[in-house]
This record gives structure tokens, sequence and C-alpha cells, in this order.
DNA sequence: CGTGCACTTGATTGAAGTCAAGCGCTGTGG
DNA sequence: CCACAGCGCTTGACTTCAATCAAGTGCACG
């Protein structure tokens, strides 16, 4: 399942043997059961990880309320970014929600790779770029739309989450509470 | 100017002369009047643009109204993101508030760097990182903040925006309207 | 001058939040 | 094996924050 990994970022710039085998021995495979917490708010994110099957959720406490920021599916990367790229403790939290197999590669063995295969900087600028395209895509949808609006967006580009995620991170992910979601959805139905 | 640009990246990753001069001959300065418009909806993005001098806002229409999305200042970088990575047209309009000089690199000319000077690759995935953050940070002050708690922020990280920007595209940048966003200096002032 | 723009203020409305109760499962311990 | 505790979700009553509608002020500039 890494192995996909590789032929999707060889479709953006040619791996080379050497970057390949230095990403290899560079990435730790993991297998977490449900509800496993793989970062706490105060704890530096050393790591960028890969769901390689499962399902996680990024959280924080706001007024000590749960706020869901982002659901990671197979094949998405995770990055806490602030604390991530800052080098400093964040406040959010990653926890499982099913079972998952991630990929993880830490902050050094990736500062290594981009020195020693430039290459690999194309790859990433692509992939950053990426996400930062996902990033505006959901600046767009918070900022003024009704929550109606913001559900139906959720329904129709990604209906498997609310199969897979309960209502109540959903809620929460989309900018409203739980009662209101269920009063839309039933609105929606009826 | 362009001058600081290249300093500022050399500080991420040394600039080859091959690379400065490349860039340089890529580049063109563009002095802009106020009230120009960049870019309108409908339009495919094929630059990036740097700001020299001057100000310029980003917005969209949504049912008839313009949402202003952001403001780009003095060093700040001008992507129009889901148009100018995905080569379609987009919903964006970038107009000048005030008058205004920018660098601007096209489309095409990035890509030549990108393949023939590798470390330009190191360079820009790290200014993507950065945009990233950037993006994150309006996500996490959209997200369940109350209108003051937005003005507050933008008071305390920016205020020299307040001063340089017309209020009704500061409320509407806040997701607010103009009346609310009175009342809220109001309170705050009094 | 006067027209339009930037902003303020007041009255009212409306969307979503809060508080509270209840239903139907599932899983677990007595 | 049943009882009941807890979770996921729904529904109802009420509140609140911000939007909308409507004037009105001050000022720049053409």
């Amino acid at each position: 399942m890494l192995q996909d990994f590789i032929s999707y970022t060889s479709a953006i710039y040619p791996v080379s043997e050497g970057l390949q085998q230095d990403l290899l021995a560079r990435t730790e495979i993991l297998e977490l059961p449900r509800r496993t917490h793989v970062l706490r708010d105060g704890q530096r994110a050393d790591h960028v990880w890969m769901v390689l099957s499962g399902l996680l959720r990024a959280y924080y406490l706001k007024d000590g309320l749960e706020i869901c920021s982002s659901f990671m599916q197979e094949q998405h990367l995770i990055v806490s970014v602030n604390s991530f790229y800052n080098r400093q403790p964040g406040y959010e939290f990653i926890e499982t929600l099913e079972d998952t197999v991630v990929a993880r590669i830490h902050y050094d063995a990736l500062q290594e790779l981009y020195k020693k295969h430039l290459e690999f900087n194309y790859i990433v600028r692509v992939l950053t770029e990426r996400y930062t395209m996902l990033s505006e895509e959901r600046l767009f949808l918070l900022r003024k739309q009704t929550a109606e609006d913001r559900y139906l967006h959720l329904l129709n580009h990604d209906p498997e989450l609310l199969q897979r995620v309960p209502l109540k991170y959903i809620a929460s992910y989309l900018g409203m509470n739980l009662e209101t979601l269920s009063r839309i959805r039933k609105k929606i139905s009826g």
C-alpha cells in the first residue's frame, strides 16, 4: 500500500531508485486500534502521517468543547500544520475513529530527504499545493454559507464520510451543533 | 525590491546565479493604478503575483454580493489557487485598492524553472508550506468564533489593514456585514 | 453645490444555538 | 438473561447573535 504512494508520486516526478530506498527506509508503518490518539494538544507534531487504511479525525478544544477540524481517510496525508512546520507545541488532537494503518515519517528524516534528493522537493511542492487547494476549498465553504449549504456540500462531495463518522463530529466539522444538523437532515429527507 | 524577494528566498535555500538570472528574466514588473482588476471571474489565472508596493483584495460573488476572501500587502504572494493550479477558469476577482506595483511570473515560466532548477522546488515548497499555514490559520479563525472574536483577532494581528481598507471590505472578509462590524467597533471603543 | 461613498444608528426578523427531555440501541454486569 | 447505563440521535421550547431593512450624518471630489 505504501507502494501506491510511490507510484502516485512517480506521476508527479520520477522517483529515483535512491529516493525510493531512502523513503522506505525512513518510513514506519503503524497499526492503531480504534480510539487511539496519535497527537494531543501541547505536544509537538514530529511526523507526517499517511493513512493506508482506516479513518482519523483532528480536533481542538474551544471553551472545553471539541471542534473537529478535519477527517483523514485512505491516501490522505496528515500534518498538524502549525506545530509541524513551526516546530512548536500545537493545540490539535488527532485520533483514530476506526482501526487504522498509517505510514509515518519523522520531520528530521524528511529534511534529510529534501536536502539529499532535490527532486523530492518537486514532489512535495505539488503535494503541498494540492493540500492548499483543499484548505482553500474549506475556507470557501465555511465563509458566508448557511448551515444547510455546508451540509449539502458534504453530502454531494463526500457522502461516505456521513456513513463512517458519528453525526456529532460531522456537525462540529461543519461548524454547527448536533441539533441543527439533525433538523437539517430531517428537512432534506422529508 | 525584487531583490528583497531574492534575498528572502536565499535564506530558505541558496539561490544559484543561474536561477537568479532565469527568475529575473521571466519576471515582469507592472505598475497598476488604484481600482485595477488583474483577474476576473471566468478567467484562468495564469500568473503568480508578488506585491512590491500597494494593496490588493481578492473577492468573489455570492448571490450577487461581493465576498472578500483575502487582502495582499507588500511581500505577499497572490495565487488564485484553484484556477492557477488546476489550469481552469476561476470564480475570483482580484483588484488593486491602492496604486500598486507587482512582479508577476507566468505559469509556464514557473514550470520551466521547476524543471530546470530543482532547488527552486525547495524554495517554493517552503513558501507553499507557509501559505498553507496562513490558510489553516484563517480556517481556525473562521470556524466557531463570534463576529467579535474575529474582529479582535484582526485588530491584534493586522491593525494596519484596518487603516488601509474600507470597513465594508473588512466586514465581508471577517464574514459579517457592515452594520455588525460598525456595532462591534462602537462597543469596543466605548 | 450636490451626488455618492463610508459609515452609523435604530427597529425588526430570522437562523442557529442552548437547554431540556425522550427514544432506541448496544453492550455489560448483576 | 434481564436491567439499566450510555451513546447516538431526535424533537420541542426558548433565546440570542447577527442579518436585514431603513434612515440619516458627514465628507470628499467632480
